[in-house]
DNA sequence: CGAGTGATTGACTGGTGTCAAACCCTGTGG
DNA sequence: CCACAGGGTTTGACACCAGTCAATCACTCG
């Protein structure tokens, strides 16, 4: 089953498991749901009752402010449980929306939390998880309040290149990255006109690209140096990029 | 025991514990550590073998940048537990300070562990613990990124002043701010001498005064307001300001 | 009473935001 | 097949907020 395998290959990168919590973790039931680009998952204010594995696709936490505008948070791929941080939460406090055409799979609370209580080192690694998402959140404080703007941007490609490599979803050199300059501004705390001139300027030295909701690294090298992207703190067990 | 009552009186903000959850917390072993101002408490790659509790006194986590400087993440006072972040971690990825003389408590994780499985209501509550730290820095990220700088003084004001108050910490409007207009800076990611202009508005306006690393709020809602905050994202189940 | 740290103030500069307009690409409809 | 609409991108002009530099003041401590 995909989210078996899905969630599996996740939590194997940060946590040891034995053969009877695989086989806990291929018997859980999934509600698959699929979302249109721009769709919520969860809004704000709900009560979250499930959470959800990412299948395909890209969501996005983000926080709505006055005005309506919008600072996005996280961004979440294949693997990532983007509504995790509403686990033992009686109101979101953010909300989750889609990026582009995506499946997710939710597993109720109720089934989590029996899920925990027999298989203890299962709940940990969960929590593991939600820590490690913390971390990330973490790193977006400092990203966002001390970086110069084009270090910022080079730092966040960084990231997401590196998580998708992780996942398997990096080929030629290239991953999704479903986001206008906008959003990126949304996300990095920035004004559009901004990330232009950054993107401009790393395009021009042929480090990176963003086209198409695609994101193709040149010189990765250049590129987590020009980010100072250090990548400890997604406490993988294994390093893939080099 | 001075741990134990002031676990329980932080952790029933939000989670409901029965009897044997608190006889259980009250029997936990207590390593008391002080620390004197500017002390750390753990280091960004140390290995974390214990987890504590803020007595007395104020910690704040950090992110070391290249070249020095710091990036300041959280900040804690007594209840919260600094470096809970580490529960499950193998290398911590930022480091814990104390900003000023204070009093920690550490359980080892080894015994924290053992009560998860014994009594996996109070682990849900720790858990519960560690997602609050998650939503506060989500607010972080708005707040560093999209609010102008007047606002996201207000709003920090405002966080630590509702924080202090729901732990007891206020007395005749004033809580303990131990922070110099640099670590403000560090902070909130900006510059010693922005945090210096938009704190002489504030202090001029009547709202809010810092001074000898207290913190006064004059105008409850106006700061409120000043700072768009809204606990919401703190999730307490009772909200003691009004 | 100095030394040191932090707070305060002013002058200047540069980066970033706002405004505005043109351009490009894609999907739609005549 | 072309014209059009709409969203996103690109570019330039301009203003202003915020950062750096620098000097003075205030307070605490030995």
């Amino acid at each position: 089953m995909i989210l078996g395998e899905t969630m599996l290959r996740k939590l194997k990168q940060h946590s040891r498991l034995d053969a009877a919590d695989e086989t806990a973790i291929r018997q859980l039931s999934c509600q698959l749901r699929e979302l249109a680009d721009g769709e919520d998952f969860i809004h704000q204010g709900d009560e979250p009752r499930s959470s959800a594995v990412v299948l395909s696709g890209t969501l996005a936490r983000y926080h709505t402010l006055k005005g309506g505008r919008r600072q996005y948070l996280s961004l979440h791929i294949k693997g990532d449980w983007p509504d995790a941080q509403g686990l033992f939460i009686d109101r979101m406090d953010h909300s989750v929306c889609a990026m582009e055409n995506s499946a997710v799979c939710s597993i109720p609370h109720r089934e989590l939390i029996k899920l925990f209580r027999d298989r203890p080192t299962l709940g940990f690694a969960i929590w593991r998880e939600t820590l490690i998402d913390a971390a990330i959140f973490r790193e977006a404080i400092t990203n966002n309040s001390s970086r110069s703007g084009i270090r910022r941007l080079a730092h966040f490609f960084a990231e997401i290149y590196f998580r998708s490599d992780s996942i398997g979803l990096v080929s030629e050199n290239n991953c999704r990255l479903p986001l206008t300059q906008t959003q990126l501004g949304e996300l990095l705390g920035m004004s559009i006109i901004t990330v232009h001139r950054h993107l401009q300027t790393i395009r021009k030295s042929r480090v990176a690209d963003l086209k198409g909701g695609n994101l193709m690294v040149r010189n990765w090298s250049k590129l987590a140096a020009m980010g100072d992207f250090d990548p400890q703190y997604l406490h993988m067990r294994v390093q893939p990029l080099r």
